[in-house]
DNA sequence: TGTACATCAGTGAACGCGCGTTCACTGATGTAC
DNA sequence: TGTACATCAGTGAACGCGCGTTCACTGATGTAC
């Protein structure tokens, strides 16, 4: 790595406006964030930041990439410290996953409207740079149902009726394209509880609830985030 | 009603601001919604909107209320057709409530950001005017509930670990001021219930499923929705 | 090692734009006697 | 029924503001010979 002090500086000035960038999210939300004001908070004249950064849409696309990798961070690191003290204790983990996004969304609000609140408008996340991260959650979701099955830890749940054959052929390439041996019903388990495990963090985030119903939202969130495990058979 | 030409005037010309507020809503979005673009859009100068409106955080008032209003009535019109038909199929009835809520969102996603999106920056909802249309679903999915308990319709659930006693005064607390009759259980599950559909309609809605996983949404839906009517024991 | 040239960060002025809100006003519509 | 006055919708100008983006420039840092 030649890094060359020039090299260093850059590196450093970009951080900076992500951070920046980051702050003017919490403070003043997606739709307000503003070149200009990134630059005066970098102390720097307004066209200086486009040194950095191409216009105001890279500026979202690297905080919506970056938000993702945060996130995903936080989960990784959660769950993994369980699977090292439980390894085939499958319900702690998605637990520890659950907990991992209603943390970090109550720490990072703004982040996490920007990720999961309404799109920004007139603006569209470039699919090349911000899928990857953004499926880093589901995918550590899919993993932890997968290796319960593959450990055969999944409790059997009432086969109701029989898929609608739309519904089978969606499930069958999701199976395929990610190698899954987990079947139908337990993929589509997890393809529910994971968007509502997003609705629980998204109502007490966003405020939903009310102000005075629940004095103990971590409480109510162990008993839904449980609920959960239960939906998946873990 | 003695209404003056210049009162239904008035009226028109109000609900004329609703319209183009909804419109302006669906293209630009909540934070860049403008009383001079409605303005422009009525035909009248800048000026004008103020003899109708007290500023912008009113208009956006009125347009959270409107929405509420717009939702609650689609998922009374929903439920109320299967009530009337299967009086005591209250899992038909939470279906049409899901259902309901689903289709009001895709049909208007920009009015559903607006109410179930992240917050609009610089602006708070004043309670007084919001908590009560707010408050419309959630009240008739307590009412599914506590029907079907009533009626002795809902499954039993595995007892599983003693509630946390936090958690356990909230409920109580819930209970006592709806004046309900259901069990802790059954409330518990509502209240998990409710925040997991509206996460299961924001992922549709806000695209995060990606753009070619699933052809078939409505499939998808019908089957997460018919376990969440599985976890209240419908 | 020293010099000539290229690269690059940051400047400052300018473009054209839209915004919320106030204010004194005009002229039409409504009301009281 | 007719007139005098009050109410109210809408006008047009103005305030001070912030925004994204471009462009020609200066001067420091890096590189090739």
């Amino acid at each position: 790595m030649a890094t060359t002090p020039r090299e260093r500086a850059r590196e450093q000035t970009m951080a900076e406006i992500l951070t920046i960038g980051r702050a003017h999210l919490a403070t003043e939300g997606a739709a307000a964030l503003s070149l200009r004001a990134v630059a005066r908070d970098l102390g720097v004249v307004s066209s200086a930041v486009y040194r950095y950064v191409k216009n105001r849409d890279e500026l979202l696309t690297l905080l919506v990439v970056d938000g993702y990798q945060a996130l995903g961070d936080a989960v990784d690191a959660a769950v993994d410290a369980v699977v090292v003290k439980k390894t085939d204790d499958f319900r702690a983990q998605f637990m520890a996953l659950g907990w991992a996004v209603r943390e970090w969304a109550n720490a990072e609000p703004a982040r996490y409207g920007l990720l999961f609140g309404s799109p920004v408008p007139g603006y569209e996340a470039p699919a090349e740079q911000t899928v990857q991260p953004g499926t880093r959650v589901v995918y550590r979701l899919v993993e932890i149902i997968e290796k319960a099955f593959i450990a055969g830890k999944i409790r059997a749940t009432d086969q109701e009726q029989p898929l609608a054959p739309a519904l089978a052929a969606d499930v069958y390439r999701v199976r395929a394209e990610l190698g899954l041996q987990s079947g139908d019903r337990e993929i589509l388990r997890g393809l529910t509880v994971w968007p509502a495990l997003f609705g629980l963090v998204n109502f007490e985030v966003f405020g939903q609830y009310g102000t005075d119903t629940f004095t103990n939202s971590a409480a109510l969130f162990d008993f839904q985030c449980g609920l959960l495990a239960d939906n998946l058979g873990l």
